[in-house]
DNA sequence: CATGAATGAGCATTCATTCAT
DNA sequence: CATGAATGAATGCTCATTCAT
């Protein structure tokens, strides 16, 4: 019994290793700059063995991919529970957001730094999966009490793109993901309290 | 002597072809993605001859680039010079800048399909390159009567960043490029309206 | 006693269900063209399993394809046991062959479709097998009277080729190969008759 | 000018070398046990420069698979030329067929050698230059005279299965090709005389 | 202003096989 | 009677690049 305890966690092992690696050295050089042979050798495999897990290199990008969503979602979604203003929601899903996609695991981070586009059959897929987590930012922008005259769904692309952009010049050791997040949203609250300076 | 000035243009006429097929190619499927086989077939030429007039792949990207980035100056300089209110000054720049990333040249086009980090060892010269043009939005927040906790850094990274993203789901046949430039443009001039609302 | 002969076919089950994916298989595309996984996956095993059966590919091939040479042996020797007539007997030969090479068991398909000299270091026993079972031929044309100036190993080797040769050709839907072999023997028997007319 | 004759031989120089090594190796080993590193090697070559000549190992066999039909049909075709009577033109054919197959160049060769079912998709292409080939006998069929109830259909198929299958059996040092051509000649020759002995 | 003919390193992938459990 | 997890060598092929002509 203590020797089945043992060797439940070994299942799937190599593989979750192959995934880490994978994940570490397309969020530092890439889809296209790893070689599946850089991949084997930094999990301690040989060539091929990569193809005992993964049916191919895109295969396994999507499961990357895939992972980081997951646990992108996962983040955002504690950090929304935990509030009920639905500003304070908003700042609660972007502040999270760009804490995981700039500093968090490498399988959040290859989200942003592999387009979809840029992989070959399998960016249909990569594209769906990151649909899918962004889906919830449509709901949070619904919540929030807007002018009328504005859009929300082009302000939920603007919001998402002015943040996602952030990996293309954060550096580490100025202000932190969080405080830019507020930044952010500060941006965008400033309208509503505009409406209501109208009134 | 007039001879010579007449000529000058024409020098090189295929090594604007070359361009114009890589910027086209490099467009549609991203650098990774197209060989210079790719580019010489559909120039008309033969492998080895991309390399009389490139010394290499990197640095024909670099050249399409910096001749996508001054295109883009070009057009924003020309449409801002037009105007003399802040606002509306910024606001050419942005319409400018969407219309030409989103509908412009194959040129301008690659500046924000290509990331400098996918490409090796010319990624920050084409860094510095877009860096150099982004420039004239500090000048331009700078002009604009803001109050005084709003960061014009963040202001700016973000705008841009949710201006750019915009490549990643701007679909043809909806709303034009200028008309979500000035969608843009709104959610930010509230914060100004907000701010004279208060005073 | 009568329990273990009961249960000695039953012995090695799987072993034989390897061996009639792999006849299937090697029949369907060749010995190169299907691979161990293949054969494995088919019979619903994992790749390693094959190798508690059988010590390699090769071996694995030599197996079906003796066991091919049997079959197609048996039903041959069963058909010329109810002739006497030395050419009926020839007939009989001929026709069951034909009809077991192109319609019969995978196993005998693949005594056909394999050529000996396509495998590696495996070939020399199959092209063993494959002379044991074509050596009956040799007496089937001994039992016939024929011209003293024809010579009888080359007259079999040419019925041979021609009746082999046909499974390059023969299509299913046409003539059966029983009505193909008894044209082929019909161009042999012309000889004897040759032979009696000249008398 | 002198430069100019010694330049023109060199043109397709090297790849036809690399198709004569090809066909050396493909002959001897079979394609499947061919590598094009082996092609390479063999021919002076590294293994991508294959690739300059040819788009694929197929492309390759096919090009020599066509230049070996081509040679066969062009030394039966001459044999032919030269006989009237069609028995002879039919020997002649026969004769030079299996003396060309057996013994002629490695392209020849290739085409008994490698069997069009076992090459993937360009197997349809084989074994259409085959057919194209094969055709002529039909002709030099239809000029002899034989009896009514004969299918020269399959006499054709059979004489060809007869004559091609000579490759598995044929060694060196006995009775010459042509010798046993002649054999299988007279097999059938003595149908006709059979119907004259008849009449 | 090119081209023809390579080069050579690298790539994703396949495959027969092994072996501890 | 197998399986799960590799192995390691090889394979067909691609690609940016070179260079004599």
């Amino acid at each position: 019994m203590a020797q089945a305890a043992e060797r439940a966690p070994r299942i799937d092992n190599r593989k979750s290793d192959v995934m880490d690696t994978a994940a570490r050295l397309f969020r530092n050089r890439g889809f296209h700059a790893t070689s599946t042979r850089d991949i084997a050798k930094a999990t301690g495999m040989l060539p091929g063995s990569i193809y005992y897990h993964f049916v191919s290199k895109e295969e396994l990008l999507v499961e990357v991919y895939a992972e980081g969503t997951r646990r992108i979602a996962e983040a955002v979604d504690g950090a929304v529970a935990g509030e009920t203003d639905p500003w304070r929601r908003l700042e609660a899903a972007v502040v999270t957001h760009l804490e995981t996609m700039l500093g968090g695991s490498d399988y959040a981070q290859v989200v942003n730094r592999v387009l979809p586009q840029d992989v070959g059959e399998a960016g249909p897929r990569l594209a769906g999966l990151r649909a899918g987590y962004e889906g919830r930012f449509r709901q949070l922008l619904t919540e929030i009490d807007l002018p009328e005259e504005v859009d929300r769904g082009y302000l939920r692309l603007f919001l998402l793109g002015g943040v996602n952009w952030a990996q293309f010049w954060f550096k580490p050791g100025g202000d932190s993901p969080a405080a830019i997040a507020r930044h952010f949203i500060d941006f965008l609250r400033r309208q509503a309290n505009s409406v209501e300076a109208r009134k």
